[in-house]
DNA sequence: TATTAAACCTACTAAATCGATAGGATAATT
DNA sequence: AATTATCCTATCGATTTAGTAGGTTTAATA
């Protein structure tokens, strides 16, 4: 299941990139408009900041605004800075790699087998698609 | 995420295909070759054989077995089972759907748009994988 | 320069979920 | 009758999640 986190924070970088120009917009009026809790918004809009999808401006003016065009916006890189790694099993991540510790041999494991597949095809998904494709 | 549960349960599932015959399987042998806590595979064998996955024997000789051949055990059914829905939000799922509280339309909603697309991808590899595709 | 408006930051909390365990009840074999 | 196995339900501790609290800093503007 995908969280709240990752699921408010692509709704509010759709909002941003929908806005003409790159004037700042505040976390208030992304919230109320996208229905989401302005504090929990606001540490979501603080990580992708920290992680180089957004800019800032304080005071009065100040707000949120994209540091990138939407068309850049792999959401492959969203996905792995909101929600963490893409795979449904650490051991067939290939961002956050983690070996399982019943499982003597991945090239024996079923589990893993199919895992692969899945993180393939979801792969190749958000890596084809950017921020521009999400806007209505 | 997969949960350890659903871990669990693909890696019992296989074990049980491996087995020439369907001689009853302990629970005790399954836990000990595949390195899951006994008890708590217990409960799992216990969903898999209430949604007719299994079939089980009580006493001595007992055990569980497979009611289906590997190659008519669907993965599809087998996770929504054990892990419940495939989609990653609640409102593309087709079997466990419902409405985000959030979001107003649907219909225009970019984290619906591309969740639909993840769901779709991964709904084909689970419904063209069965479990006779797993075993080693 | 004082006021105001905004982001920034860190810690905290309630609730839910997860992984696992406890402890007996039931059934089948020998 | 004894043994061996599944069956069943409740509970527990740890972790994660979603959200809140409450102040700090920075920038614009009057």
């Amino acid at each position: 299941m995908l969280s709240k986190k990752t699921k408010y924070g692509i709704k509010a970088l759709t909002f941003l990139a929908k806005q003409k120009g790159q004037v700042p917009v505040q976390i208030e009026v992304i919230s109320k408009s996208e229905n989401i809790s302005q504090k929990f918004l606001e540490t979501i809009l603080l990580t992708l900041r920290k992680n180089g999808f957004l800019g800032s401006r304080k005071g009065k003016g100040g707000g949120y605004y994209l540091l990138k065009e939407p068309k850049d916006i792999n959401m492959a890189a969203v996905m792995r800075v909101l929600e963490g790694p893409i795979a449904l099993v650490p051991c067939v991540s290939l961002n956050f790699y983690e070996k399982c510790a019943d499982c003597p041999d991945e090239n024996t494991c079923s589990v893993h087998k199919l895992m692969i597949e899945v993180r393939d095809s979801s792969l190749s998904i958000f890596n084809n698609r950017t921020l521009a494709d999400l806007v209505p």
